[in-house]
DNA sequence: ACGGATTTGATCGATTTTGATTGAATATAA
DNA sequence: TTATATTCAATCAAAATCGATCAAATCCGT
């Protein structure tokens, strides 16, 4: 008896289609209609379908992921399509700490990029709010600690009130954040109150606050105020403009390019 | 004379399903008809019966473990092992779950398996300390609340001290919990001191207290004492042995049998 | 062996998905 | 810019799949 080869179940073949889009920025209709072996009128309905989820940006001729920067995709590549900034900006933070530091870990890629570097590590006190970072540190040699909170799942963080529990009882030596924008007038911002309210919380409780951004977040404000520049000892980007680093300077920040 | 196979068991074959499911992302009803060797309406009203104990979702022509473009799971269940009798009880449980409650998952797979079956529903404020519940529940559309606290690798819970803060500061209208053991002396007993205190915390945070345990619990000591008896209002279980059932009676428990 | 309960497979109309076709919209080249 | 070639969304008929129903087959306790 013959093996019938059955034509792939639309949910299957629309997990193949992200997992395809995962390895290539951007894949082409036709492509995949010869690919998942079904007519191109079908991979629409799939791309338009994934699109409205919220999963893919469709373009003329095929479909690419989120552009980067969008929230909704910080967190859907497994792989880390981290780009190279974030990379070099999170070991430049490495260097900071040190053996038996306790130190706060924020949401944002770029701090994970720091947990990646850190799971390798051992005899940290982490605290974070993080569940990405908790996710990746679980199995590490570190002393791991959850803030708790009200779950946002758009950045997979504990945010909010409750979180002020416990950030209340306890105090870190260097507190990793990440930010939305921050701008000269107004300091670091962020998309949600909650968030900005933990935001503020931890670095209240740290001997040290060390921001991580790349160039993409300067100048750039988001809706709620989440720390002014004065709460910051140290950043850590990539490349900075003559007026941020002029105020850097006057505030007595610690710059460092990675 | 040759050996007749037998056509397999309903259960045998379901989880024969699960299994199956394990390997791909996905199984066409078609496909299944094949290989178990039933016709396509058994297999569906199977796909259906485990649709609704939470194990798998249901596509359009077949099955899935997990819907599509979701992310993998945060944290997740190592072993995986659900029981029929866990099943069950979750079940049961299910049912003293009413609309807008706020209710605590404790640690453990029985609980766990509760955390399933409320994936498809809504509108609950769910509290919890087990990051595999929390990562189930992530996507959901109820109110997620982690109580924050030291990560405890073996159970994957936030415990100790430190969750003490957030759990005093609220109240569940109903705790859903678990025990390694519990005894007619001692009541509930678990293996870790910090897990044990976080269990007292929040039964005493909460208006009804409900123990999940599978008849394997019953008369089995473990290492720290984590409640007496006196603080459940209710126990669901399997199977039970005449004198917890005496027990329970002279203490007011109102005991469910799944 | 008997009878009631459960499970199974077949059937049917309803629903969903698919691929082809269309004219409109967009990209590319001249 | 205009002309040409793709790609698109909308539409429709065919195919696949669905849930409901019912009768036959199987299972189980007496």
């Amino acid at each position: 008896m013959a093996i019938i080869s059955h034509r792939k179940l639309t949910a299957e073949r629309e997990q193949c289609i992200l997992d395809l889009l995962k390895q290539s920025d951007a894949l082409a209709v036709s492509a995949l209609s010869e690919q998942l072996e079904v007519s191109e009128a079908t991979i629409r309905r799939d791309l338009q379908n994934l699109h409205e989820r919220g999963l893919l940006e469709r373009v003329h001729g095929g479909a690419t992921l989120k552009a980067v920067g969008q929230p909704e995709l910080l967190f859907s590549d497994k792989e880390g399509k981290c780009s190279d900034e974030k990379q070099r900006i999170a070991a430049a933070a490495l260097e900071l700490i040190q053996q038996h530091d306790t130190i706060y870990l924020d949401g944002g890629s770029t701090i994970l990029q720091l947990a990646r570097l850190l799971e390798s590590r051992s005899g940290l006190t982490i605290v974070t709010n993080s569940l990405m970072a908790a996710s990746l540190l679980m199995e590490s040699r570190h002393r791991l600690i959850l803030t708790g909170g009200e779950f946002r799942a758009l950045s997979r963080t504990m945010v909010g009130p409750l979180s002020a529990s416990i950030l209340q009882s306890i105090t870190v030596d260097k507190a990793f954040m990440g930010t939305i924008g921050l701008t000269l007038n107004d300091g670091m911002s962020t998309t949600d109150a909650n968030e900005a309210f933990t935001k503020k919380q931890i670095m209240s409780r740290s001997r040290q606050v060390i921001l991580l951004a790349d160039h993409s977040k300067f100048g750039v404000p988001s809706f709620v105020n989440s720390g002014s520049l004065e709460d910051l000892q140290t950043v850590i980007t990539d490349s900075i403009s003559d007026e941020f680093r002029k105020r850097f300077n006057e505030l007595g920040i610690h710059l460092i390019l990675a």
